[in-house]
DNA sequence: GTCTATAACCGGATAGAC
DNA sequence: GTCTATCCGGTTATAGAC
């Protein structure tokens, strides 16, 4: 899966250095994401995303053998893109761990058409024949296995409650950030996607953190 | 806009009490869940409605004006439905309130279409010009009204600390809903919907109950 | 009420010219 | 690499027969 990639994608690490013929490409991915922000997958269609771009359709299918291979490559682009952005390092305490879950949430607070992109993926995926199902099938389990992770090294550094679901709560955080996201599109000026989650995340570390003092 | 249902809405407010004429339109509604649970709204087709219940796609549209038309009376019938299941009494403890929540959240874990077409709907409808974005819009402030004055009740009881936000928490456990259903559309025999969100009132009843006893 | 027929379009994918 | 042309099918909505 990743061998495909590792000829075109950037050889020293850097930001944009990519072959010079994939320029085009990555507008069309630009423009793709937009799209499917829009519409979802199946109302979107390659003839408005290829005008989008400057080129016909025809033009476009030069660079992704289909509709499908265009979404699939759109996924894998954002999702490597934010892994290195927020899930490069290990984080050791919990309250750290949520600090850049916060920080995601702002990411995402300022990219109204990405976001809008995966309310819409994510639920459509949830036909199990949707070219994107296998995708966030996989995404959920990989973040839950990030996030519970963490929040199992900081049980055992003492920073959570002994016997604390770590599962259980990673679920529902990721639960808790769709959810806040679905809410933040549909009135994205009134509605604190931030605050919101910084609230829930001191609440639940407040309720599951080992207290350490005030007690007797 | 009510005005035109009220000749053919159930008289004795019985249930099943509709004028004869009406069995068709509510099996085309019943089929048409199913295909906006699938599909959405852009991506789903009249033609393979009315195929589903077993007409053409011209005696479709002799019940219904538009596929617009559709779409909205079948958010209108989902909703009055829940609206008389769940939200018919004013609760009057906060703890009474997420009982109540358990409860559609059980009955939501027994309907996979339905829970896949709200997921699908509320996504889609984040595009502003999406026939059910004035739906969605008003549905969220709606249930953030109607629970954030049953806990606000609860505040005033003593139930709940004083200084709750109200506000706050209702929008929180709607997104907490709404996230767990997409987890569990994605993977509906291994992800337990009810469990987690059972878990998650009883730990955030826990961190905003008024302390009654315990400390001296 | 339901049908068939049709209008007027848009969809993705392929082939071949340049 | 991008275009045009084309295939073949799908879409909503309307018109009129029965």
């Amino acid at each position: 899966m990743e061998q495909k990639e590792s000829s075109r994608a950037g050889k020293a690490a850097g930001r944009g250095t990519y072959a010079v013929g994939d320029e085009r490409r990555l507008r069309i991915l630009d423009a793709a994401v937009e799209h499917f922000a829009q519409w979802g997958f199946h109302a979107s269609s390659l003839a408005r995303i290829a005008k989008d771009v400057g080129i016909t359709q025809g033009g476009l299918l030069h660079h992704f053998r289909s509709k499908e291979d265009l979404l699939v490559q759109v996924l894998e682009r954002t999702e490597q893109h934010d892994k290195e952005k927020f899930f490069d390092e290990d984080f050791s305490t919990a309250a750290e761990c949520y600090a850049n879950l916060v920080r995601l949430t702002e990411y995402n607070a300022a990219r109204l058409g990405r976001t809008r992109m995966f309310n819409v993926l994510a639920a459509e995926a949830g036909d199990p024949g949707h070219p994107a199902h296998p995708y966030f099938v996989r995404r959920y389990a990989e973040l839950v296995a990030v996030m519970s992770a963490s929040l199992q090294r900081a049980v055992d550094s003492g920073e959570l409650k002994e016997g604390t679901d770590v599962i259980e709560v990673a679920e529902e955080t990721a639960a808790v950030m769709d959810g806040l996201q679905l809410q933040w599109v549909l009135d994205p000026r009134r509605f604190d996607m931030v605050s919101r989650f910084r609230a829930y995340a001191d609440r639940l570390l407040r309720s599951i953190t080992a207290e350490a003092t005030g007690l007797p």
